[in-house]
DNA sequence: ACAATAATGTCAATATATTGACATGAAATA
DNA sequence: TATTTCATGTCAATATATTGACATTATTGT
């Protein structure tokens, strides 16, 4: 046993695995109280996601499927089916851009803009302080240090995001 | 504006929203990263949980789907379709309780318990490293923690994870 | 004992998520 | 210019994940 490897040699094994499992569990439990506390208005997190994104001002004039993925980190291909899905609720629109035929330009419609505003902003503020009880400010800076760190190291393992980590941030 | 609100009153909406949305994109980098790194062994991250979860010595003479779905934190339905797959694969059993017709227990078998050692374990091990690289030991600590706070925070949010929360670590 | 109640696992329907394949269109190269 | 290459979005197949419904079996209450 080297001097280095040492004095956590037997925690670190456990420690990181726990450490996963929980990130596991947190994942699972994201999706599930998160689309639960959006049902009443029949939007998943994953809707959810996609329709925070789209009210971002970098993307107020649309924004093309594969930037959309790269920026949530989910496959081009998956998208089709949320956005599918959003369309025919008149939450977004496609439109093909005018510079580039095969590009279609992702943008939030005003019914969109309206639910987001209206309705899901009081609900996820509200689902912020449920979910972050306890944590002080500092606690939320920390936190989410870590993750970002964290989400550096998952890029770099991924040989897709990897190159492209500049591209969108 | 009241004092109370006060000092954080702006930074704070805009925080949250960042932690949740680096812990979404963090959820969807492990379940692509996770199942790629255990792709060779046509494994994916859900069978990972379930493989780990059979592993632990409390489960070593069996689970019952419904304790494996209170400890992994999915719903039992889910459950059944992952397990069967794994049953197909040989690396499972169920078998019928002796204590209760209706229930199932789940247990690693021979050929699941060798996957896991011989071939999951070093890979997981090295994908803790990457997914880690830059974390001390303290940081690791830390994180963990506050997984597991955010997690309280979830289950109460659940109305069925919370009423059981005792029953399954 | 027996009827009402609740627990247990599974099936079905819907919504993600992945990779592989492909048609279309743009870019690069010869 | 013509051909090869690459980018873009979508379809198809497979694997999660959810809720609702249900058959089977325990448990409870009378």
């Amino acid at each position: 046993m080297s001097e280095k490897a040492g004095k956590y040699r037997d925690i670190a094994p456990g420690l990181s695995n726990r450490l996963f499992f929980r990130l596991y569990q947190c994942a699972n439990m994201l999706h599930k109280t998160g689309t639960r506390a959006l049902d009443a208005h029949r939007i998943t997190t994953q809707q959810w996601a996609v329709l925070g994104a789209l009210t971002r001002p970098p993307f107020a004039n649309g924004v093309a499927v594969g930037d959309l993925a790269a920026f949530l980190l989910v496959s081009r291909q998956n998208l089709t089916g949320v956005l599918t899905r959003l369309e025919a609720m008149d939450y977004i629109e496609r439109t093909v851009d005018a510079k580039d035929n095969r590009s279609r330009l992702i943008r939030i419609t005003a019914k969109g803009r309206d639910l987001w505003d209206e309705d899901m902003r009081p609900v996820i503020s509200d689902y912020y302080d449920a979910a972050l009880r306890g944590f002080s400010t500092e606690d939320r800076i920390h936190m989410t240090h870590y993750l970002d760190k964290m989400l550096r190291n998952f890029k770099d393992l991924d040989p897709e995001t990897c190159s492209e980590k500049k591209a969108v941030e």
